[in-house]
DNA sequence: CAAATTATTTAGATTAGTCTAAAATAAAAT
DNA sequence: ATTTTATTTTAGACTAATCTAAATAATTTG
């Protein structure tokens, strides 16, 4: 079905369709910031992107790009791989939820299906991957979740930790240390403006802990009752 | 310690290494119809090699190149993770024998030291390849091996097969049909010259069989007794 | 040992992905 | 509604890895 896309080509799409979560077109200085290259380059790429046959991106000049349905399942596919080489790489080898990243982060390109397709079987075909969030089907459908950031909740409401950012080691480490795991329950104490600061009661935790933005804006939540 | 190489550059080293068993230097000619590009493609890259700091090749115009301890190093690395990847491809995710080579040579690249350190540790630090071959150690010391071609034997001398050519899945699968697995014992029951052809009798199977060079050229083999 | 054949190397070109610097466009601010 | 600022695009150039065609060196053969 597939024709062949290079390690770079998936990491664009793959960029593409985590920017595309918050806003409908995306920009291609996000892209740059994001990849790390310069945005004339992101602009070179989106442009062939936009030119194949068929085309995986749908661009207008000064106006961003968007995944065409092509691009959606590629990026798709991509992120199917990393989230299942993620919990592959924490459950059969080892590996701590702060290190998997960089690992999946190569071996994503370069798995086949039928690795993917062994992968999913030793697991279990896992929907959720090791930082909660949801694992593609074979087919390529995200299941949508219904979530919404922790930065957004105010006292009084509860909620369970649905999943957070997998790209830094440090900050999650961080969560880890904090007791901030998928499927964790806690309690908002506390909304404190102009810092926009949460407390949290964990539960079975003794010590409330106070976040700040850069903590919750990364961190998505299931609203509960 | 080690700087980075491409793929490519991996390729080629590990290309080199191999055809160094057979013969001391090795011509661009053979390098380039083992990896499909051209001669000239290679007399390019080996000029290349040979001029990195330091160099890990040496090379002569038109006298071929061979490895400098520092490829040779880099070629292990190599085949230590292709081999281990084997081995962890089959024992872990259930891949036949004929199916390991195409992913360990694509994920070879990729893994990093953690995961070749941790798939060893699972695997239990094992000294021979799924298709017997030695696995370089940790410390990239290859053990030396004290066998030769099943093509040399003569009738009378008996052996245990000790490794195959893991690169072409219908031959693997021929081996496996006829019993010619790393470990089985046999006996050289006839030669036949002109076409070199030899008849053997593998314990504990009732039929003899007669292989042609084709196949005994690609078995290596320990001597008994 | 010279001629013919074969192997290797050089030269020049191509593609993917990147860069910097300059030009063009869009957005913000006076 | 202009000017300023910020973003995006174009233009031109670089590197790694490849190619084909032509030139050169080595080997084989008569």
């Amino acid at each position: 079905m597939s024709r062949h896309l290079s390690d770079t080509v998936e990491d664009y799409l793959k960029v593409i369709y985590n920017l595309s979560v918050e806003s409908n077109r995306v920009s291609t200085g996000q892209i740059a910031e994001v990849l790390k290259v310069s945005p004339a380059s992101v602009t070179d790429m989106v442009q062939r992107l936009a030119g194949e046959q068929p085309p995986l991106l749908d661009y207008l000049k000064h106006q961003g790009v968007a995944l065409t349905e092509e691009g959606r399942k590629a990026a798709l596919e991509t992120i199917r791989h990393h989230r299942l080489l993620e919990l592959f790489l924490h459950e059969i080898l080892g590996y701590s939820w702060d290190q998997v990243y960089a690992e999946a982060d190569r071996l994503e390109h370069v798995i086949s299906e039928e690795f993917e397709e062994r992968v999913a079987a030793v697991l279990g075909d896992p929907q959720r991957g090791l930082h909660g969030k949801p694992i593609p089907s074979r087919s390529l459908e995200m299941p949508d979740q219904n979530t919404c950031y922790l930065q957004d909740l105010r006292p009084d409401q509860r909620g369970i930790i649905h999943s957070v950012n997998d790209d830094d080691p440090g900050f999650l480490r961080f969560l880890e240390s904090k007791g901030l795991i998928p499927g964790v329950e806690f309690a908002v104490i506390d909304f404190s403006p102009y810092d926009d600061n949460l407390r949290l009661k964990i539960k079975d935790k003794e010590q409330e802990i106070v976040l700040g933005t850069s903590v919750t804006a990364q961190v998505q939540v299931e609203l509960k009752g």
